[in-house]
DNA sequence: AAAAGTTATGTTATACTATAACGTTACAAT
DNA sequence: ATTGTAACGTTATAGTATAACATAACTTTT
């Protein structure tokens, strides 16, 4: 995609870019995990991609029947479900939404800044964060697992205004 | 409560002692903000108290219920949502469920240990979390403002085993 | 290419989570 | 006692997610 990571989404970018890296990106993933990217899956993950801001379950499923399909909530649930496993979309669980993943094939425990007007969606990579969380980890005798660090805000070009 | 401030809960703890004094802190921090702790909510409190791990709202009015009554779902959220907004209880967004305050009245950003075997939440503040999160958003241009921060994994005594 | 096994998708029904909208009751302040 | 406000009751419905079972598509072996 054309957004550095690291960055915030700006909103005039070239937005195309992004949707079509993803796609590469997830297709060449899949090719070399010998998992098959059907052309359900693909097309549920271009349309998460659709922008930087999550979508819902059901949100997606629209999407999906937008030209007349009568796909049931599973087939949408399955497909996120598949994309969620091999790390191509993130859960945003404070939205109960879906995302597409930045960095897919990295294993890496993210974080997600959530711009509350604009609804975009940056991911992290911060060893700070993770280093704090295991220091605080530790001390209570802790065994972390899965963090969701998920921080609601303004993302700059929202702040501006 | 009995559970010392910044420690998992032990399994064996007097817990008794921590819905009691949760209970207590609730009155207290009521009357000082001239809020209503009314008989409903106390109740609502005292069942989210029940244990350390985090219940849904459903399981609550249930309950609720459990004597015969049929209080339906807005008079358990209602409940809930004025608890949450006074700082009496914690939502765990990663569960869609509900768990009490260990430190009512503090304006605080906590983090929640969430123990994937027993269900027990402990609730932190770190610092270093904390700014760790702010050092983040900064060299993103993000301001923030609710971090959520909930890590699943095991507790102490569940990873003994 | 046929058979058999596996993975993916279709379909129906239902469970779980949350709130809108409106009516009534209880409390608080004059 | 009256009036305004906050709390609670009640019905209906919106939004999120999965169970269970049927069919279709792909893969592997023969």
């Amino acid at each position: 995609m054309t957004i550095k990571k690291e960055q915030f989404p700006e909103h005039g970018h070239d937005h195309a870019a992004c949707i079509e890296e993803a796609l590469r990106q997830a297709e060449s993933l899949c090719r070399t995990r010998g998992v098959r990217l059907t052309p359900l899956r693909r097309r549920v993950l271009a349309i998460v991609w659709e922008s930087h801001a999550p979508l819902g379950a059901y949100d997606v499923l629209e999407r999906m029947n937008a030209a007349g399909e009568r796909n049931a909530p599973p087939t949408a649930y399955r497909a996120l479900d598949f994309l969620l496993k091999h790390g191509l979309i993130h859960r945003i669980e404070s939205l109960n939404a879906f995302v597409g993943c930045a960095m897919p094939g990295d294993a890496h425990k993210a974080q997600f800044f959530i711009c509350r007007d604009c609804g975009t969606v940056a991911e992290t990579h911060s060893e700070e964060i993770g280093e704090a969380i295991e220091a605080s980890a530790t001390q209570a005798g802790f065994q972390v697992d899965t963090p969701v660090v998920e921080i609601s805000g303004q993302c700059p070009e929202c702040f501006d205004d």
